[in-house]
DNA sequence: CAGTGGTCTAGACCACTTG
DNA sequence: AAGTGGTCTAGACCACTGA
C-alpha cells in the first residue's frame, strides 16, 4: 500500500503516547525512551513519522536525544515558561477597556556614555527619548521610559502616540529579531511616582527591555507599574 | 540521484534564507511568502524539506500558515519570550555561590475554603504547608510559601529540604504537566520581612506559581524575592 | 477547477556511539 | 559491526480555499 488511510495524524498518536508515558511516569527522568525503529513497528508507521513526534517533543524540551545513542525522558528541573509581553494597547483592549497614551516629553538627546555603550554607538550620539503613561480606564498602569536609536527609526519624534504606541510602531518599521529583558520588584522615581499618581514608597514591578533588529540595538525601555494595578502572567504546558 | 551529497542541512538553508528575508524587510507582516512548491523549486529540493522549514518557522511564531490559501509572515505584535524559572538552588549554583535552606515550617493543615478550590479538593482537606527561606552566599534571596496535595507528595513531611529543594524533590515524585504563574511587585508580609531580614517597605518580587501533574493541582507557591537581591532575566530570539 | 498546505511512505546515506 | 538518531527524497492522498 502507499498511504493506509490518509492523515490520520500519526505522529500525533505517537506523541501523545510518549507525552503519557512520561507524564505518568512509565518513563522516568534521565530513562531511556523505546527507538525509533522500535516505535516505527509498534504502530506501523514510517520512521519518517516517529521521527517527528520525537523531534517535536525534543523541541518542546519534553526528550533529549543523543545521536548514536537513543532517546531519553529529559530532566524537567527547569520549568521554561512562555511568557507573553504584549503591547499594553492590545492587552487593555483585550480586557474590554480603554486605553489612553499621554506623552509627557518626545525629545533628543546625546547618549552619556553608559547609554551609548548600551546601543553601540558614539558617546554623545542622538538619541530620541520618550516618556508616555498609559492608562486603563483612566487610572494609570504604566510609565515608558524610552531611548530610541534614530538610525531605525528617523521618524520617531513624528508620531503621535496617542494614537498607535511606540511598541507598535517600532515592530513596524524595525522587525523584531531578539529582545532581552529583566523583570524586578524596586521603587519608582521621584517622576515616575508623580506621573502615575502613587506613593513614593509603593512597590513598582519593573520591566526593562532591550531590543534589537538585525544585530543593532533598536531601543530600551522601562517599563514601570504600580504593584497593585498591574501583573504578568503565563502559564506552561508539558 | 537518490541522495546528491548527504545532510547538507538543506531545511536551514530554506529556513534561514526565509528568516532573513523576514528580518530584513523583504517580506513585511501580513505578507505571502513562496508556496511550498516555489521553495521546492528554488532550492532544488524535496517538497518535505521545505515544509519542515516552513512549519519550524510558524512553531517559532514567524510565520502564519493557512491551509489552502499560503503562508504568510506572522505580525509580530506580542513578544513571547521564553522565561527560564529555574529552581533556586541550580540559579544560584549556576552563578558558583553556595545554596543554603533554611526550613521555618513543616506542617500538615486543613485546608480554607479558598485552597481547597485551588486544589479541588474538599473544605478541611489535608494539606502540607512548609516555609523555607534560600540564601546566596549567606544573604536570603527567596521566603517559599508552599502548599502541597498529599496525594501527590505522601512522604513530603519527610523530606530534608535543607539538602533537596521542594521544587526538585515534588518534580521527581510528580512529572509536571502544567503550570501557571503571576508575577508581581508587592510589600512583604510581616513575617517574610523578617525571615528575609529586610525593611516591611521595602519592595518585593513576588512570583505565585500554581503547578499541575496529570491534571492535579500538585502544589501553590508563593516565592517573594527581595527587590535589590533578586531579578528575572530572560531572553528572545526571532 | 487549480493551487495551497497537512500528512505520510519506504526507502536512502550519513555521523555518531558503543561493544 | 550493529544500532542509534539526523537528514533527505520523490512520490502520494487529503482537506481546504478561492476564482
Amino acid at each position: 500500500m502507499v498511504v493506509p488511510s490518509g492523515p490520520a495524524f500519526q505522529y500525533l498518536k505517537v506523541k501523545t503516547h510518549l507525552r503519557e508515558g512520561i507524564a505518568s511516569g512509565r518513563w522516568r527522568p534521565g530513562e531511556r525512551l523505546p527507538s525509533e525503529a522500535e516505535l516505527t513497528e509498534a504502530f506501523g508507521v514510517s520512521r519518517m513519522t516517529v521521527n517527528r513526534a520525537l523531534r517535536e517533543l525534543h523541541q518542546e524540551g519534553m526528550v533529549e536525544r543523543v545521536q548514536g545513542v537513543g532517546s531519553f525522558v529529559a530532566q524537567l528541573h527547569r520549568i521554561a515558561s512562555t511568557l507573553t509581553v504584549r503591547d499594553v494597547h492590545d492587552e487593555i483592549a483585550a480586557r474590554g477597556h480603554q486605553h489612553e497614551a499621554q506623552v509627557h516629553l518626545l525629545e533628543e538627546v546625546a547618549a552619556t556614555e553608559a547609554q551609548a555603550a548600551e546601543f553601540q554607538l558614539q558617546p554623545g550620539a542622538r538619541l530620541f527619548h520618550s516618556i508616555i503613561v498609559h492608562r486603563d480606564n483612566g487610572v494609570a498602569v504604566q510609565c515608558e521610559d524610552r531611548l530610541v536609536n534614530p538610525a531605525c527609526a528617523p521618524d520617531y519624534q513624528a508620531q503621535d502616540f496617542t494614537q498607535v504606541t511606540p511598541t507598535h510602531y517600532l515592530l513596524e518599521v524595525a522587525p523584531l529579531s531578539e529582545a532581552r529583558y529583566t523583570i524586578e520588584a524596586q521603587r519608582p522615581s521621584p517622576l515616575e511616582a508623580k506621573l502615575l499618581g502613587m506613593p513614593r514608597g509603593e512597590p513598582c514591578l519593573v520591566v526593562r527591555r532591550c531590543t534589537l533588529s538585525l544585530g543593532q540595538v533598536v531601543t530600551v525601555v522601562r517599563l514601570v507599574h504600580p504593584g497593585g494595578r498591574w501583573m504578568l502572567q503565563g502559564s506552561f504546558q508539558a
